[in-house]
DNA sequence: GCCTTCTATATGACTAGTGCTATAGTTGTC
DNA sequence: GACAACTATAGCACTAGTCATATAGAAGGC
């Protein structure tokens, strides 16, 4: 299970509960996500099998906290994840999906709507990750050089998530432009309007 | 639920829970998977739910095959799915959640041979989705103005695949490329060896 | 004082998905 | 004819993950 090890990774430092899903809805959000009561029970768990340990933080101000961090036998039990190689194959894309079978709505204005509003988000989810890159190596970059081991890997991480999500945008751009070409009916010179020679889908 | 709706969008044409794995094997699998004990349990549920129908299909060679096909209530609710706007949110990256914890390791080594190990995987999957795409519209794009409404899309999304990928490997050439920077020490002028300004990392 | 919002933990009922195993006919090969 | 590989369906036990809801202190507005 990866979140198991994703909060053995997280939790180096000592954090609540509460404290790992504000980082999965900020900095995590471009590759993990989890709802709170399932975080609460992984916690538990992970506590029970003795790679974690916890306990109740004076409440200075606000509510008694529970805070966890690794135990010796937790920060083996990530090594093993992470010198297990990269863990791919269950990467889950639904909007491709509906791509695929959006065919069946109508020919093309559906499948153009979709991708505009896929844009829109994309966009939207970009200009916070780039925030999250130059907030880590400075907007030119310039502080890369002196990050730490922790906060470079962070960036890398970062890296990839802003050029997955630039491709994507790349891409619906193209699908918009392809789209466009088979709606109109191709801008044609006289002398070949009567000479069609290609099979060219025109509707 | 997405898997629910993507056998919905597979069963315009009859397949069996067979074939379906074999889809998700093959084409789908750069954007979905299932098991297929979990295929066949969502095809009964989807039948109960009279979204599907089913029939034996006459063994004419090998063993008998449950086919199963939509029902006009099983296309309205795919309809329902593709006008719902892009499903997004869900997108889990388990290599990035490594890649992000990998400073526990060591300094750079681990993270240079996960990113040779990612690279090398991306590249494999990259040259199926290649044939793919070639297979469609042709080796030089030139089938691509003839495709129907169904396998345009279906270009399309595997288009889309074509660019993540693509985008990742470079991703990793430039990943690899700064660990590089950050491992060897810097190539100095002479006169700036003995005052050394900014921390970098020298391994 | 009342209300809302935020921080914080927790549980119950549920759906989604995996891994293993059983069953069985068909095809090919040695 | 024994055996392996492939096609095909299905159930069981389990883990992973979601959704709704209960509880409760603290902060801030009005």
């Amino acid at each position: 299970m990866s979140l198991d090890h994703i909060l053995l990774g997280m939790l180096g430092k000592p954090a609540s509960g509460y404290d790992i899903k504000r980082d999965f809805s900020e900095g995590a959000r471009h590759f993990w996500s989890a709802e709170l009561s399932q975080i609460y029970r992984a916690l538990k768990k992970l506590e029970e099998r003795r790679l974690l340990r916890s306990w109740l933080e004076p409440p200075a101000k606000g509510p008694t906290r529970r805070v966890y961090q690794r135990t010796t036998d937790g920060r083996e039990e990530l090594m093993r994840w992470l010198t297990a190689g990269p863990q791919m194959g269950t990467e889950r894309f639904a909007y491709i999906a509906q791509l695929c079978f959006m065919h069946e709505v109508d020919d093309l204005e559906a499948t153009g709507d979709f991708i505009l509003e896929l844009r829109s988000r994309l966009t939207t989810f970009l200009a916070l990750l780039r925030q999250a890159e130059s907030d880590t190596a400075g907007a030119d970059g310039s502080r890369l050089e002196s990050l730490g081991a922790e906060d470079f890997h962070v960036y890398l991480a970062v890296r990839m998530g802003v050029r997955s999500l630039l491709a994507k945008i790349d891409w619906c751009d193209e699908a918009l432009e392809r789209i466009e070409r088979r709606r109109r009916p191709r801008p044609v010179a006289a002398e070949n309007v009567a000479e069609p020679t290609e099979a060219l889908g025109g509707g």
